[in-house]
Formats: structure tokens, C-alpha cells, sequence
DNA sequence: TATGAATGAGTATTCATTCAT
DNA sequence: GATGAATGAATACTCATTCAT
């Protein structure tokens, strides 16, 4: 009985949060937080008991959100170089089109309120979508820490290009085709001369 | 607010400020901080006239040591290779003997509380070392557009190196390694098979 | 709001806000006592309109309760002696037995959320006993007056020795006795010489 | 150099919390205390560091005032019977004259907010003074343990009467004498009879 | 009748900044 | 210049109470 707790509300809930740590920093006022999602104060903490909870939720709901972008189009018969550029402008595009939930994720990747599980994830989302059938590897480390590795160096140089498109929009397609390129001499197979 | 006497006291605040948000954060109280340093609360606005402004300082000053520290054993006779090497070294290095200098730049850069310039500087840090002599380029970007992103990409993956050096500590000198063996490919001159 | 049905839901609600009560003050949160009462949130103030409604009624509750006990093995025909060391006794007993009736009741004594109707209640408890056949007399008071005072002395005086075998387990039981001396000397019959 | 913490307004803000606390109950406001003492909100918590700490500091203020007037025209000379009402009358007298220190005082005895030495203070009141000169015994206490629990008791008397005293004010001397006399036949030579 | 989601006023405490000393 | 007392706006979180289900 009595009303169940509403998934919108939820929903509403982490969207007008992760607006809101993207455009005033995670240091906005939940009070503005349940405003922007219609809700009282109080039922913010209904549904996360406290603040530090919602960085959480909200981290992993981005996270979750940029996970199933990253699939979209994937073919397993294409060539490498043709998934890692599909990957790469899903990455791109996501970044793009959700900067809201971009720039939270940034803040809070560097918050120190994210648990290290949390943290995880987060390198862990291209390795996910497996696309590296045949493993990068890095002399010193093994298969496993090469390919996770190589999966963070993708992420800071797709990151760092988003950075740059965003702040050169001009010349936006430009920079995209750059770190594409920078990225693939990078991980690519080396016998490229024959 | 005429300038204040003390230099001394100015580095004190600066190195307090440093360690207190790699510590505890940007929203670290200022009085901490002043505490940390030694002088009275209120004399830190007699040095920076307000919290935002010791933000700027600080990321400027960290930068500014950064760059030093860049330069250090530069040889602008050794080859390309050994160049970039010595870069990577120096730059590693630093991030790895200033953890708090390193953390507060990286909570600073993401906090929203910089200035365009301010953020501009960190990109053209290593192009300020001038070491590109032979400088990369990328279709759709002109020879400056070129040069300033991949220093920016350096940067993204040195920071990311840095991270991986710091998170897996045992490994950390094969991480080192291999995070220069992803940058060489990507910025190392093609005929490599010759 | 009609009449609730279930009187077990209202003694629960009565047990749980009376330990409840002892144990965390009186600003308890009602979710809690409600929880503790093993029914929902909202129920409580189906049974009682609003906090301070429960408050006077934990209050006459625990109040009955002891006025029970006080009865217990009362015997018109024994000595005022005998008669008042059996008052004391079963006071003292049930002070020691239910610590959190007890311990409620003395902070709602004090609490200003009871009327002063129920304020008496508490003044008139050995009274409606109906031990003192032979009624106190002091200078000034009628013997009303007299009576209710003494009683209520007599509670005081209960009070503070409840306390201090509380707080002293070890001699509680020579605490008793020297409570009862104490007070048998202020209201016994002067001609104990002969 | 600054200004140096002002007595004054720490005696405001006990002065304000113990009227407060009488008149609103331990639940009111700090913001109201700090506006009825002169301060800015703040300011409380420059002297006292929370709320707990102000509970503290209240009753050991108002229980030092209560020190200071039991032992007013105090005469070690005088009898026994007399210097015993000159203290209960001091006491009842602080009670009526005090009424805001009185009430703050009680509440705070059973808050649970005060540490077992502060309310061990509380029940040494009397002993302090040293007026039992030749001290009370209770059969299965030793002397420390009488003469403590006959101060206890002589406290709870007093407490009671003061109750009275407000609450019938008409009759308000007549209770004074009553509850003296009660208490000189409890604590005073059995020899009464001669 | 019973439930528990929803509400929003209320509160202790913090902290950047000012200013009297 | 240096100090730290004073300020009061700001904020996370609580909780009595209401009401849709």
C-alpha cells in the first residue's frame, strides 16, 4: 500500500543532479538539485540518503548511460581499425552531445568521493565492449595490465579531444581526425610500412 | 590592499594551500590553510583577496614548478627520441615526487574556478620547452594547432600514466615505460622500419 | 479521525515511545517509535493526533501503571509503619524493575508538554492509596494541603533513592532502607520515645 | 593584538541560553539564544564550541551562582537547626528568585546531556558548604556515603518545596516552613523528646 | 484501517570575508 | 602589516505531519 517510490522521480532526480554538478560544480546545493527535478528538498535524501550517495549514483548512471553508447553500430566482422574509430566516435559524440553528463563525470572522477570500485568502472568501459580481439601489450606488463592500460590511454586521449572540440568548435572535425589518427599510430598494428 | 611585505609568508600560504586541497579538497576552509602556513586567518587575504584568487595562484605557481622541472638535463642536440624521453622522464618524475602539487593541479583544472589563460598554460606547457623541432602535424589542423594538441594529448596521456604509476605502485616503472612506447608510436617520425 | 480498532497497536505504539522515550529523550523521531512498535510511520497519529498527545499519554500510561503496582499486598489493617514500608517498597521496586517507565516519566515531569492537570496526577499517586489514615499535619497548611504535600515530599524523597540505587548497585539495598529511614522519620508519629 | 574574546559576551550567552532553555525547553534554538545575547549566530560558536558544550557550561554556571548563595551569612558557630535552615533557605530562595536558573538546571539534570562529574557537582552542592558538622548515618551506609545521600535527599526536599512554592504562590511560605520541617525531623537529633 | 511516500519548515554548524585592535 | 574576533549567509539533513493509494 501507499504509494511506491516513483522511478521518475529518481530519474528526475540524478538528471537535474547531473546538470547541475556540470553547470555549478559539486558543490551546488541539493535544495537547487530537487528543485530543477520538481521534487521538495526532502525527498532528495528520500531517495539518496545523503549527498555523497548521489555523486555516487550519478557517476554510475552516466557511466552506465556512456557504456550503451559505446556499443551502438559495433559489428565484430569489421576490420580493427574500423571498430576502434566506430568506438572512438561514439565516445566522441557522447561526449559531445551529453555535455552535462561529461563534465560531471570529469568532476567527479577527481572528487575523491567515488569508491575505488567506482573508479574501476570507469577504465574498465572500452575493455567492456570488447573490441580489442587482438590484445595490445606493453613490454613489462602482462596481457590483463596491457590492455587495461591501453584502455586508459584511449580514454585520456578521447578525453583530451573532447576537450579540444569543445573549446574549438571550428574546427571541431579536424581535431576528432586528429586524435583518431594520434591514437591509432598509438595502438595500431605496426607493420604499416609494407 | 597594498602589496604585503613578506615573500616568505606568500610561499607559505601557497605551499599550505597546495597540500591542504590535495588533501582535503578545494573546499578546504581557508583557515586551515592559514593555519597550515603559520600566519593568521585573516592574513591570507591580505596576500590573495580572495578564495578564488588562491586558486589561480596556486595552479600558477604549481605550473610554473612544473616547468622547471621540464627543462631539467635538456639537451637540444640529443635526438628527437631521447628529447621526448628526457620530457616524459621529467614530467613523470615530478608527478610522482609532488603528489600534492600534482593532485591540486588536477582538482584545479576541472573545478571550474580558472581562468581561459589560466587553463591555456598547462596545454602549451611542454611546447613552452620547445623541444619539437621537427614538429608533428595533423590533417584539417595547421603547423600551431598541430604542435599545441599533441602536446595537449602528451599531457593527457602523461597524466594518465601518472595515475596508473601512483594506483599500482609494484608496477609502477613497467607503467612508465609503456605509457613512452604509446606516445613514441603516436608522435615518433613513421619510417620506422627502414 | 475515528476511533482506531486494534488496542494491541495502541499498547504497542505506548511500549515502544516509552523506551523509546528513556533511551533516546524525548526528541526521538516518531518514524522510530513507530518502527520499534512494529507498525507503519502514519499509523501512529492514527492513534494519537500529534507528538505532544502522545507525550501526556506515555505519561497517565506509566502513571496507572505504578499506581497498580503500588497497591500490590496493600493491607488496610497493618501499622502506618508497615503500610508506608510497603508503599515504599513497591515504588521503590517498580522504579528498579521498568527503568524505562521510570526513566520517561522523570523527563516528562519536567518536559512543559504536560498539563498541569496531569502534573497533579503524579502529586497525588500515594494519595489515592489511601494509606494515610492518620493525615501529616504542618503549620500553616490545612490538612488538604498537608496531605498532598507530604505525598508528594514522599515521591521526592522516592525519587532520589531510586536514583541512587541506580547509580549505586552495589549498596542499593542499604540505599533503600536509609530512604526509608530518612523519610519515616519526617512523617511518623513524634512519640517514638515512649 | 585583535580584539581578545570578551567575558562579557560569553556571560551574555549563558545568561540568554538559561533563560532560553527555561522558557523554550533544551530544544530552542541556538539562533535564538545568539539574538537574545546580542551576538551573531556565529558568535555562539566561538565560545561554546557546540550545543552540548553550552548545555554544559549552563548548568555549571548556574550551579556555581547556587554555591555561592547557599553559603550566604553562613555562621559556623551557630546551631545546628540554624545554620540547616539558613541553608535551606538560601536554597529555596535562589529557587524563587531564579526561577529561569532553576528550571534550566533541572532540565539539564535529566537531559543526559551533562557528564557524570557535572552531575556529581549537582549532588556535592551542599556537602560543599560543610555544614554537617556532625554528620548523618544510615545503618549499611558509611559516613561518606550518609552524609552524600542525606544531601541528595536534602536536595530532592528542597526541590520539591521550591515546586510547591511556585506553583501555589498564596501559600508559598507556609509550603517553605512545611518543607523545613519535614526535613529538620528527618536529618535532626532524635533526642527530641527530653 | 493501514501504509509509507512526500513535504518543507526548522536547525546546528561552517566558513569566506571584514574590521577593530 | 598582522591578528583573530565577529559576522551572517549558506547548507545538508531531520522529522512531524499529511495524504494518495
Amino acid at each position: 500500500m501507499a504509494r511506491p517510490r516513483s522511478e521518475d522521480k529518481r530519474q528526475a532526480l540524478l538528471k537535474a543532479a547531473t546538470e547541475t554538478f556540470a553547470s555549478e560544480g559539486l558543490s551546488a546545493p541539493t535544495s537547487l538539485i530537487a528543485r530543477r527535478a520538481g521534487v521538495a528538498e526532502g525527498t532528495l535524501f528520500l531517495y539518496f540518503p545523503n549527498k555523497d550517495t548521489l555523486f555516487g549514483a550519478v557517476f554510475e548512471h552516466v557511466l552506465a548511460e556512456l557504456a550503451t553508447c559505446l556499443t551502438l553500430g559495433y559489428d565484430a566482422t569489421a576490420s580493427l581499425k574500423a571498430r576502434t574509430r566506430l568506438l572512438w566516435d561514439n565516445y566522441v559524440n557522447w561526449g559531445i552531445e551529453h555535455p552535462a553528463a561529461y563534465a560531471a563525470m570529469n568532476q567527479l572522477s577527481v572528487s575523491g568521493k567515488l569508491t575505488p570500485e567506482q573508479l574501476d568502472a570507469a577504465n574498465k568501459l572500452c575493455a567492456d565492449v570488447g573490441y580489442q580481439q587482438e590484445p595490445i601489450h606493453f613490454a613489462g606488463l602482462n596481457t590483463e595490465q596491457s590492455t587495461e592500460f591501453s584502455d586508459a590511454l584511449l580514454t585520456a586521449v578521447t578525453n583530451a579531444t573532447i576537450g579540444y572540440m569543445t573549446s574549438h568548435p571550428t574546427a571541431a572535425e579536424a581535431y576528432r581526425g586528429a586524435g583518431f589518427e594520434f591514437l591509432w599510430r598509438a595502438i595500431g598494428p605496426e607493420e604499416q610500412c609494407s
